[in-house]
DNA sequence: GACTACATAGAAAGCGCTTGCTGTGACTCC
DNA sequence: GGAGTCACAGCAAGCGCTTTCTATGTAGTC
């Protein structure tokens, strides 16, 4: 029923061998066996089974990219840069590959499961995008699973994730401990001295490093923290929502709330509006990533921009091989403070 | 080097045979002789190759999901529903599904590419989301590729998609022009009678619906559509600026500005702005979509409601056969108008 | 106790492709 | 003009798995 390349060969009245090598372009055909070949795939509408030649020649063109949450414009702007470099006509003939986009959701077993999926599936290369998780055991379990791709071919990138050591993969890591340092810097220059933290999940290496950033700040102004404002919640704006009102609760007199992105930034400036407070007058918000729709906002948010499209493609070239590695297989990539309407001097 | 089933069969003094069965779980096996082979996958740590069992069973656990752009929260906010019903534990036995996501950029050439390499993949099924190109040609050799996919068993599913006749694809359609014309009406009857329409790229169905819908309302309503009114641009925010400009240049007098969607209304809400202009008092905006950020503009932006990740989970079980097609193949997906505050009445 | 039925396990034939190696003419080169 | 070169094309051996069909041991049945 099924076409296969034994059809195209009795078609164009060749070896099975020619027609593949035809359709690979890596072994000289004469020009007019070529055309009869191509001719007969044409005619008969021929497409090639991909499993079966990745099975003969030990390859696949899939390349895995592990996302927390596609949904996420976060995650969304890297998968889009990645893609937009794996594929195309940019590598070899007839490269085009396909980009598997797996949700992990943010859960250690579905990450592990996936991985093992993509290590079936002989991916080319994987791209693990975003934060990690900060437990010991699945650190190990991700880690041995990194090496063994490696091992096994597939190139291994990390991008917006910190390093893998002894594992073979190439590291993209964003400097989330500067970015945040610098925002809260900023924040007490302008003079704020009572600054409430909305911190992301635990365990995320994400969270800690923009949390650690912020505290240097504080540290390193004099600052003393006081543990009631600091508030962890998930990376949405909902979270961002009540988390603000419950900092808002512990400690009215707050005068500047730093949220651990832009999503719970927006969810704090609806908070503080419902709780008529205005922005940046009586409390100043700052968020994290500048995502396209943070300059949109109404006082526009101030922010740490993360060059997600650029680390994504540089990460999707990497993964390609058409790229170098960056030496030491790490390299760290700096967000920008962007100072906008949000923030202001306190009481200003 | 690398481990196969030979190996596990040997180390468990079975047949290969019985590993595969064991692994499939779709046979009887005795219990004791599974534990043995278990422990022997585990020891040697093995990993069934995917393309291997797809040529030899001819299917594959391969999902493809097209989208014009992940990046745009619109498009991965239903490849996030869909990826949630095609994996996870819900299927069969061992069951987990990969998703393939494929970055068309709204190109004709990529989408028919990727079809075709979905294809050669052997694909279990697709999900085709967003707006058609409404060209004829590109019609047909898309409506040919879809037959020949539904024809080899791969399921396909269009989500936010109008229907492709006879090719066997199941439609799950927006309903664009209704909330089109809901939208526009909701702003006559505020008292709206000169709008601006920033339409998205000619020759797509999403664009062309959502305009006739707004034509209907005015139409509806004895209003006559001054050419000077409508400017076609992208799906994205930069064009609903530079759109916006081009608008109150053309008629300083519109009272109101209806956007192809979100993303293209805040950029219109900014050039508003920027113009000097306020919102909704000199000049009421609206969108479509109802996008997570369109809720924290300010003001907040009216729009219509997509039920996006419902909408997609419902093609992602229906792409896996766990869901029965609607009646006819197609269903009628309705949005639902959000009134908020970037619309009051012209001059209120 | 012989016979049928059942539950399991194995043998082996592919699945459709790639590729190393082996022709085989046509050319070149002294 | 015979040997050495090329440029192609074909043969055939897998790649690692699934699955049909067959074999075998064990129970159940009268």
């Amino acid at each position: 029923m099924t076409v296969t390349l034994a059809d195209v060969a009795a078609r164009a009245q060749v070896s099975p061998a020619t027609v593949s090598r035809v359709l690979n372009g890596n072994y000289p055909v004469a020009a007019s066996t070529r055309e009869r070949v191509l001719k007969a795939v044409d005619e008969l509408d021929y497409v090639l089974n991909g499993p079966a030649s990745a099975l003969a020649a030990a390859t696949s063109d899939l390349v895995g990219i592990l996302v927390n949450d596609i949904a996420d414009p976060f995650f969304g702007i890297m998968a889009s840069a990645i893609q937009s470099e794996i594929g195309g006509p940019g590598g070899r003939a007839g490269g085009e590959r396909l980009a598997v986009v797996c949700n992990t959701g943010g859960s250690p077993e579905r990450e592990l499961t996936y991985l093992t999926l993509l290590q079936r599936q002989r991916a080319a290369a994987v791209v693990l995008t975003g934060g990690a998780i900060e437990d010991a055991q699945h650190k190990a379990a991700m880690d041995a699973k990194l090496k063994k791709l490696a091992d096994a071919g597939t190139r291994v990138v990390l991008c917006g994730r910190p390093q893998a050591p002894d594992t073979g993969a190439i590291a993209l890591t964003f400097d989330n401990r500067g970015g945040g340092k610098e925002l809260t810097e900023h924040l007490i220059r302008l003079g704020h001295r009572r600054l409430g933290y909305i911190a992301g999940p635990e365990e995320r290496t994400t969270t800690r490093d923009r949390l650690e950033g912020h505290r240097d700040a504080l540290a390193a102004h004099g600052i003393e923290e006081d543990p009631r404002w600091t508030v962890h919640g998930r990376y949405d704006r909902r979270s961002g929502y009540e988390a603000t009102l419950e900092l808002l609760r512990r400690d009215p007199s707050l005068t500047a709330v730093v949220a651990a992105n832009d999503s719970v930034a927006l969810g704090a400036c609806a908070a503080l509006r419902d709780s008529g407070l205005r922005i940046p007058d009586d409390v100043s918000v700052a968020g994290f990533d500048d995502l396209p729709f943070s300059i949109d906002a109404v006082p526009s948010l101030t922010t740490v921009r993360l060059p997600l499209a650029e680390a994504g493609a540089r990460a999707g070239r990497i993964a390609m091989g058409r790229e170098e590695a960056p030496p030491g297989g790490i390299a760290s990539v700096r967000g920008e403070l962007m100072v906008r309407g949000s923030t202001a001097g306190p009481r200003g």
